[in-house]
DNA sequence: CTGTTAGCGCTTTCAA
DNA sequence: TTGAAAGCGCTAACAG
């Protein structure tokens, strides 16, 4: 390793400002100003031709630590995820690089790691978007080394739970479920919470009390920790008739769990999931499911966080474009043996 | 908007280099140094505690623009991704994460975008990790603006197709089966290819000519994709009795075929596919597969990045780490009605 | 053992 | 219409 001849790339050097100044026959504060297209700057159009090709000619890139070190702004917003796996993200991640990239801001997206030193980010990027699942880490500016940053896919604590989770009840209430369970997502995360919530909710509409056993928390958001815990509901005595399961990767373990017991879906029991995704139409059956308006989602969040960043007050915006019911295959009436 | 009152957070600004030298007495430079554990420094342990000390009380962070300009290295590296949701590359991710944090080098992922302008990179990270599945844009320096870059998930054009493929379809054969057909992946890509050719490989070395219309090629790597295709090789005279998928999403599509299509699996129909992942587990029936070393993938393209980007000439490291054939319930011998 | 010095490449205010 | 000048905050060679 060490003997390696260190070829030490010594292309032709990058070109600096003050190259392209020389080159054209200007001061690199000209050229500068004409690159960045400084609004009021009054130049001769030559001139302006002048810098303009000889940056062309000499393949000319500003160096952006240089920028970042004068501005102190890097034009790059981070978004931290927990699982790079989880398919929501990426499409939270889609809708905040389109809006970042209208206002001229690179995305860059970093997992966020166990111990979590996430205050290195000072420096790389101006804000972040923190798309964490869980909240058992009290999110406080400190962690990010107060960076701006907005918290994705959360809502206000006094936010009614969740109108979305209603319509997913509603949709087994009207096919006439009336035991309708929950497996639940780990609590620590603000998502599992409201959707818990929005069931009771929705239940208690209905005029219907959630029956003993009719929750269960899965350890994780995962297939593996949904297949144990709906195992325990599945096999109980009072078996539900249909279940809601608080995002795709747990339906998918309760669809798993369900046919390892022999049980039919949706002869022998509804399932909807929360999170839709390509896949969800592939699974057997095919899952009916809420879908999110993630995309509008990480947009929205971009805006918030862009207003903070700027040092507007971010009005803690939220995305109101309503979230869908996809109903496929795998509800259907109670009994229908 | 613009009648925001612009708080512009003007909190106690950041402590500089310079504060922190002034508060403990000594020189910048000194600061500078302990600091970054300048091995060859020789300082009164005394001194060194009050450097430490004042930068602990003043909660200094270097700015890492100035290091950035000053040191000519960003100490991250970039890994591009064509489409956050394919979760091989979050296995990549992970590997190279940990070995880049081993060397002080943060990761960040990128999104490849449509236009794909990844030379505004330059600046923000000192190399790229290329996972690319396709190679349709034939991916030059230029493209990089000149970055260090590797190519993920690929291998020399010379090297043998996948001795790894070769389990897979030894492991039909083994079964019984013969009429092995192979649902491929866009030709475009690399992997595709590759795939393509060991089951080709394998095919012949057992003696047997892969029939006519034995091999479909989906036009994306997904699940709607993979049906499409799997649906006109199902539905065809010569049904196969297995079938080796590209991967883990064409291999569900290609289940939810065959479902859909009244064939159960694996009595009528087996399935394996390449690219492990937790659900493959959760899909029904549970999916053989072949797992590859994906973490230590990206592990050994960081350790060959590293190499370019301090300029040793990065020897086409290989990942040899087995993959592994992962049996589970989708595959029996064929005909067992 | 510690300080001096000279920039890294760019932006921006001010002066010409 | 253009140029001069002053740093942004840090590092590293050299001097003392």
């Amino acid at each position: 390793m060490s003997e390696a001849p260190a070829v030490s790339s010594s292309g032709p050097r990058r070109a600096r400002l003050r190259d392209v100044a020389e080159a054209a026959g200007v001061d690199p504060s000209v050229v500068s100003r004409v690159l960045s297209g400084d609004g009021r700057l009054s130049i001769r159009p030559e001139t302006r031709q002048r810098v303009l090709a000889a940056a062309a000619r000499l393949e000319y890139r500003p160096n952006r630590a240089a920028q970042t070190l004068k501005t102190a702004r890097t034009m790059a917003i981070g978004m931290v995820v927990p699982d790079l796996a989880n398919p929501a993200f990426a499409l939270v991640a889609e809708g905040a690089e389109r809006c970042g990239a209208d206002a001229g801001y690179a995305l860059v997206l970093i997992r966020r790691t166990e111990g979590g030193r996430l205050d290195d980010l000072v420096g790389r990027v101006d804000g972040l978007l923190v798309a964490a699942a869980t909240s058992d880490v009290s999110y406080r500016r400190e962690l990010f080394g107060g960076l701006p940053a907005v918290l994705v896919n959360r809502r206000e604590p006094g936010e009614i739970p969740s109108v979305v989770v209603d319509d997913a009840v509603r949709h087994l209430l009207s096919l006439g479920h009336r035991r309708i369970a929950h497996v639940a997502g780990p609590q620590t995360a603000d998502t599992a919470r409201r959707r818990l919530a929005g069931w009771r909710l929705a239940l208690a509409e209905a005029g219907l009390e959630p029956e003993q056993d009719a929750v269960i928390e899965a350890s994780a958001f995962d297939e593996a920790a949904a297949d144990r815990a709906a195992e325990a509901l599945l096999a109980g005595a009072a078996r539900p008739t249909a279940v809601f399961a608080a995002n795709i990767r747990l339906a998918t373990g309760t669809l798993a769990a369900a046919h390892r017991l022999g049980l039919e879906v949706p002869r022998d029991l509804s399932i909807v999931g929360f999170d839709d995704h390509p896949l969800a139409a592939y699974l057997h059956p095919p899952l009916t499911t809420i879908r999110m308006p993630l995309v509008e989602l990480g947009a929205a969040a971009v805006e918030s966080l862009l207003d903070e960043i700027d040092g507007r007050r971010a009005e803690s915006r939220l995305v109101d474009t309503p979230a869908e019911l996809v109903i496929r295959a795998s509800t259907a009436k109670p009994g229908r043996a």
